[in-house]
DNA sequence: CCTCGATGCGGTACTCGGTGCCGGAAACAC
DNA sequence: GTGTTTCCGGCACCGAGTACCGCATCGAGG
């Protein structure tokens, strides 16, 4: 299950009991399986089931911890350069990467998120963190901008919200058709009504006091004139 | 606690088990009480606990239950002419009312769930209901817009994550100055973003392939085709 | 006044998720 | 071969949540 592509030489109980634990869920139920079922058709014992996963609903997301550690990574590379808002979408494509690389496993999953109302608390646990960890980006590198942590927060949100939309529509549909195109389109509605392509503002070099403002003719001026402000106003 | 003007005659017992409880989990901390130790200082039997609060963190959110069925009264009593945006704005602006009318229970709830992450995940369970509420709504409204359903969740979620955003800076001030203004302040930003004072699309009556564009001379003309194509365009 | 049914409360026993502790087996260094 | 570390299993235990039963109170009706 999964692509263990990057580190862990040998999970191979792990995996047996990721493969018990599906196998039973999707046969007779998410609640009506007990952990000791699990490790009786795994053939291990009950106490290395919490060595692997802390709790019986972490076995249903076992790569969300890898994922997240992903992101972290990627939005830690990024340059002062990046669009923000572009970095923390591109960020976000990485979850559906994820997601993509197994499609009936996600499928399968969704079906029990969907059902369990434990399980579907627990992806809402995970999902904040991915929400958090974008807003913290959002957050540092709009320090000096009036409003930075509110517009953070409501751009990390809308993010996600953007992101689960084409995901969970992609899940719903059974795996078909490309979920990548389909968030891209969903975040490219955020993208466009922050940074649409008629102004960019950048801070000038050595300069605090000074932006650069790259706009067309037809912008209106009072939202030059608001992004100015934003980036220029204390907090 | 809270404002039982609403209706519940006699809930005695359930605000002495609140009672009881916040006091053990403010004193010993919310993990080291057990519901023995909340039933044995409320004086009334186990069995009792549960019949109130289905679950041990339900008695930490008493109203999050009534206020959740405000909104959504709230929400279904809106008029066609009313716009979505401000609509939800003000159905969040009833959630942070629920917070201010008990400022020092809010803020011990909420120094409960910053530092218990089960509480945390159960909070994030209710602002999901609410989220939802709003998407929903939002959903219903923009039934014929383009990329309606899109928007709606997108909209939802920056609402939510304004308010928060307010909520949470109040909260961990300790309950000094208005949260309702603050709460104004966030939540005019996420209106003035999708609906700004410049472009007003409205349908026009009897006809649905035909709307009315109020907006300025300022306003560029990629922005009216926008919100004009949103508006017209089949789903 | 007595009876009957409904409601609310308490007690007991049970299931199950999760933890601490300990003993044993396998892998590895010297 | 011996000591050490690591991994695994078994056992006991705690606490949340549930099912079931018994009891008390109270109001309606004869």
């Amino acid at each position: 299950m999964g692509t263990a592509s990057t580190n862990s030489p040998k999970p191979a109980m792990r995996d047996s009991l990721i493969a018990a634990a599906f196998q039973l869920f999707l046969e007779r139920g998410y609640e009506q399986t007990t952990v000791d079922d699990i490790v009786t058709l795994a053939g291990v014992g009950r106490r290395s089931f919490f060595r692997y996963f802390p709790s019986k609903e972490d076995v249903v997301f076992p790569d969300h911890e890898q994922c997240l550690a992903d992101m972290t990574r990627f939005l830690a590379a990024s340059a002062d350069s990046d669009d923000p808002i572009v970095r923390v979408c591109d960020a976000a494509r990485l979850v559906m990467r994820m997601y993509a690389e197994n499609p009936t496993f996600s499928v399968q999953r969704y079906r029990l998120t969907r059902e369990v109302t434990g399980l579907r608390t627990y992806e809402l646990s995970v999902v904040w963190r991915y929400e958090k960890t974008l807003g913290d980006y959002l957050r540092t590198r709009w320090a000096d901008r009036r409003d930075g942590t509110l517009r953070a927060n409501v751009v990390a949100a809308a993010v996600v919200a953007a992101h689960n939309h084409a995901l969970r529509h992609w899940l719903r549909s059974g795996g078909e058709g490309d979920p990548l195109a389909e968030v891209d389109q969903a975040l490219e509605f955020v993208r466009t009504t922050w940074s649409p392509d008629a102004v960019a503002v950048a801070p000038a070099e050595e300069n605090e006091d000074v932006v650069v403002v790259i706009t067309k003719r037809s912008t209106p001026m009072w939202r030059v004139v608001r992004e100015v402000e934003s980036s220029l106003g204390e907090n």
